[in-house]
DNA sequence: CCATTTCACATACCCATGGTATGTGAATCG
DNA sequence: CGATTCACATACCATGGGTATGTGAAATGG
């Protein structure tokens, strides 16, 4: 059976990806080693590097795809509530429950900012779940659900905090505790009625 | 001229880590290597695993180090005002401003919790800046300036936006405008009057 | 005051691993 | 159907973290 070549390598990047992530997420960054990435993706380590221009390369494309999920899951869960307010709220609670899956707290949260360096880190958040909490935060704005002030600080600042309690949840703190704080701050954004 | 040894020994480690914290603060902890800073601190790399048991004990030493100067550069600005929420927010304003010194951006905020792993890092935050951001809110809490709440959880939260905001700034981004975001969060956390 | 021990390093070495240079056989193209 | 490309495999190199051992000067103690 001819196996055509675009397939075959989609085939195998596929796998490398797959692979990637699995020890990406369960070992952190430096504690995996190309070579074993590839051999249990049934290929070598020069597939891997006729695939990407390095270990941080690979890391690169994986984080790009785990962003890319983590900011679909929460919009859709956000989509699923009535309403502007609600919306940001069922975001947020979404994004804080991901920081459980290994793969969003170890590669996300912790080894990217480091590997990619925090530049490239932040390109890759704005484009997935940053740029949607901005518009959440401008759309209320516009609304007069909370004060008008420049959004992009404020985002930063939220997206801060959700990183930092997705942690505290996923090695042992609260998550309805945390959910709490989280709902107290942004409470307090909202304009009084 | 004869130098004890409990002399020369503690010259040559305030050496390393004086090497050490330029170097990782300049280059971020992967690009640093240990013998580089051995031979800038005069030594070789014998002495520095003499000193510490790896290339990331250095790091760690160095850590508490730049940890220890910023809770106190902290809790000294805290101090300087009168009265638990001008404190609280005085804290605040001087922690982000510490997020453009290199030492504190890339090894507090970038590497230290890959390097360290996630739980070290935490440990050694909450000996110094984590804790008095808890004893600071607990204050505000039975003053009544703020709702009575879990505290932990909301320190967390800021602390993590203020992470993000420090290094956001660090990054070019506005130091005013991330001030008053953060003033924003903060007061919608006052009991109304 | 001298022999012995300790200690603060220096020297030499190992080896894991990221990265590269080159080979190869099967698909693709003219 | 030959020439070429391409998706890998194989072999190799170099850097750097870590270790094992040597050494000479300070501490010890008799």
């Amino acid at each position: 059976m001819a196996v055509s070549r675009a397939e075959q390598r989609a085939v195998t990047r596929r796998a490398l990806l797959d692979e990637g992530l699995r020890r990406f997420a369960a070992d952190g960054y430096h504690r995996v080693v190309l070579a074993e990435v590839a051999r249990a993706a049934g290929v070598t380590k020069g597939a891997a590097y006729h695939h990407f221009d390095s270990k941080a390369g690979l890391f690169r494309a994986v984080v790009a795809e785990v962003q890319e999920g983590l900011g679909e899951r929460v919009a859709a869960a956000a989509e699923l509530h009535e309403g502007l307010w609600e919306q940001l709220r069922a975001g947020c609670r979404c994004f804080l429950a991901a920081g459980t899956d290994p793969a969003v707290r170890q590669i996300l949260l912790v080894d990217a900012p480091t590997v990619l360096g925090w530049d490239e880190w932040r390109a890759l958040d704005e484009e997935s779940s940053a740029r949607h909490l901005v518009e959440a935060l401008k759309a209320l704005a516009a609304a007069g659900i909370i004060a008008d002030q420049p959004v992009e600080p404020l985002a930063r600042l939220l997206s801060g905090a959700m990183n930092e309690a997705a942690l505290w949840i996923a090695r042992g703190g609260d998550p309805g505790a945390a959910e709490q704080a989280l709902d107290r701050l942004l409470a307090g954004l909202r304009t009084p009625a």
